[in-house]
DNA sequence: CCAATTCACATACCGTCGGTATGTGAAGCT
DNA sequence: AGCTTCACATACCGACGGTATGTGAATTGG
């Protein structure tokens, strides 16, 4: 077997059995013993890719950031108009963030494992960057009121995290609905009224 | 000395010490041998008063929570009208939750370590239960929109929580009015406008 | 084409951690 | 006084994250 390719196919597998136990489990109850057998190598392997358990879930935080990136980007780019890319984008985020998986690593180990600081570095560069672009883009319009975008985009993005963990657990199906249109309403308040 | 009186004294210094360490190095990087040092008592002693150490750490999140909920609940009942008594109250959460130690406990390992349903279930109990409570009030009076009040709620706690840690970590001091003027103008949308 | 080297792991081991089982001495009760 | 309770202290355990070293197949230089 080529090397290059079997170094490449152990990392994918380590990363792949990693994302699922953690998703499952959570980080602190996930073992290394664990990982490396579902992975089907050892810990020397995993110790020859990563540098420690943190750097793998760091990893595994990036890959699930950047998917949840990809798909609200993909959401607000199939719309023309500055104004619906914003709603779609954060409707489209609160749908993805729905997934366990994806909230268990991304919204409750990961500030906890990797620090804040580096978690709001990470949530910057793949999802939460579109949202400051689009506040940007709609304020340089005159659709938005221009005041600050840096403190509006936190407070979007933290309603939408708290909700999306929110109605992961939620059992009425009214919920949606009501939160979208809540976050709808608050969107709203944000438009330049002459 | 009397019995149950060392009993509650032993019990609130390893409280209060594991606190300090909690909030300076993180939940996972403080071990047990730490704190019982500290507190100046031995394992035995912490294992006769709590059964784990997440046990502990329950403690001193429900001890942080509490006093934030008081230090919102006074800051609103310092208002008599019950929308400068939501506005108020908000603000004072704000204040209270820049403080970096109520941070680390309370909004960042809290969910990672007892797990966010038992997390949400205790700031509920807490801090957010005056934010459903005043909102309700806003409704029943008319003064907001007759609306699911807990979506609301949610959006705007998880609002807060984001934004406070950004605060804590902001350089710029334009960044707190900012922030608070921000909040204010989604709180005012909320009015019911006929 | 083969010896030397690299590399992608596997194996064996270590210190530390959370947790437990048991001992102990003073305080409280009769 | 003597028995009991209780609030710890001591000693110990398995498991965990991490490391040092071994190994055999792939790669490379001559």
């Amino acid at each position: 077997m080529d090397r290059a390719r079997q170094r490449l196919e152990t990392r994918r597998a380590l990363v792949t059995e990693a994302r699922t136990l953690f998703a499952r489990h959570g980080y602190a109850a996930v073992s290394l013993a664990q990982i490396v057998g579902a992975a089907a190598v050892t810990k020397g392997a995993l110790y020859h890719h990563f540098e420690s358990k943190a750097a793998l879930f760091h990893v595994v935080v990036e890959q699930v950031q950047q998917e949840v990136g990809e798909r609200v980007a993909a959401a607000a780019d199939a719309h023309d108009d500055p104004w619906e890319q914003l709603v779609a984008g954060c409707r489209a985020f609160l749908a993805v963030s729905r997934d366990p998986d994806v909230q268990r690593i991304m919204l409750v180990d990961g500030p906890a494992v990797l620090g804040w600081n580096e978690w709001r570095a990470m949530d910057e560069a793949s999802s939460a960057r579109h949202l400051t672009e689009a506040l940007t883009t709609l304020v340089e319009a005159g659709i938005v009121a221009r005041r600050p975008v840096e403190p509006l985009a936190h407070l979007l993005s933290g309603a939408m995290n708290e909700a999306a963990l929110w109605l992961a657990r939620s059992t009425n199906p009214d919920d949606l609905p009501a939160v979208t249109e809540a976050l709808s309403r608050i969107l709203e308040s944000l438009r330049d009224r002459p």
